[in-house]
DNA sequence: CCTTGACCTCAAGCACACTTGAAGTAGCAG
DNA sequence: CTGCTACTTCAAGTGTGCTTGAGGTCAAGG
């Protein structure tokens, strides 16, 4: 179970890392493209991937998860070495400023998520009269329904 | 400050709702076309909004940020009325179909923030040897780094 | 009434993130 | 050495979510 693995070979062409990353071969061209990961070549020409790149495959994808475009996420990873894993230092320098983002966005979303919720949650059925979601009373419009949990952001910066 | 508010009119025309729901007058006719947001005509064929729709636009930027397509977004949207703000029994209707959507992002967002944060947080700047990052120790890549926080995920499925 | 700014339609264009297709080459198994 | 699959480049196409521009009309203040 050592001696004979095969698989995990020290450089990967490009249909292994799009295998094992789960991201088409076009794809991975693209993000080479793009200077999001390098390879070296054969001498027919065909591109061989350190397996470093598939942690930086894997970075990409949960970058856009947390919605960086790739421009983004070229940029953040600019800091972490291209053919080896990070060390402590570099990896927290680019871990803090993820940890922002990602907060920042389950904020978001719980924010959402409230005031989604609230209302509903909060038990009150007659729901013109919630303060918790009407504050200010100012809402001019008839009929009844949940009117500050999804409307009118004023946007006014 | 009750009586003469001729803001709010019942009927908003486009620019007026591109001023208060942020989004611009070609992206309100754009959502209009794909049958987000509806809207009557004045004798002159301009497009009035009724204030509900205010409602709607926002619902749209929220469904967008949780990660729904605009076309997501009319189907969800298709069970609120158009013209009038909803009972409490058709949001919650909605709004728990929501819920589930947006607990499931936060999910994602937190597990993502374990990975980015775990290692550099949990104090160990040994790296190689951190057990909770390196499960059954079968790394086999030379060099330091925290490999598990970002690498490799099998997609196996 | 007249001007002016906000509105109208329709077609085309753009940015992002890829995918597809054509035509040819590399590399490995037998 | 043959044959087959995986690879190569380059150009063009796709889907989503809009924006821009041309050419024209509406509606409200002076």
């Amino acid at each position: 179970m050592l001696a004979i693995m095969k698989e995990i070979p020290d450089r990967l062409t490009i249909g292994e890392l799009s295998a094992r990353s789960g991201m088409a071969a076009s794809a991975l061209r693209y993000y080479e493209e793009l200077g999001l990961i390098s390879s070296t070549r054969t001498a027919g020409g065909q591109r061989r991937y350190a397996r470093a790149t598939l942690r930086r495959v894997a970075f990409v994808r949960a970058a856009q998860q947390v919605g960086l475009s790739l421009d983004e996420a070229r940029e953040a990873m600019a800091r972490l070495p291209a053919d080896r894993a990070p060390n402590a230092r570099e990896w927290s320098r680019v871990a803090r400023r993820w940890e922002a983002r990602v907060e920042e966005r389950i904020a978001e979303l719980q924010r959402l998520k409230e005031r989604l919720g609230g209302c509903v949650g909060c038990g009150c059925l007659s729901l013109q009269k919630c303060r918790l979601y009407n504050p200010g009373d100012q809402v001019a419009e008839r009929g009844p329904g949940p009117r500050h949990l999804i409307e009118d952001v004023p946007l006014s910066s």
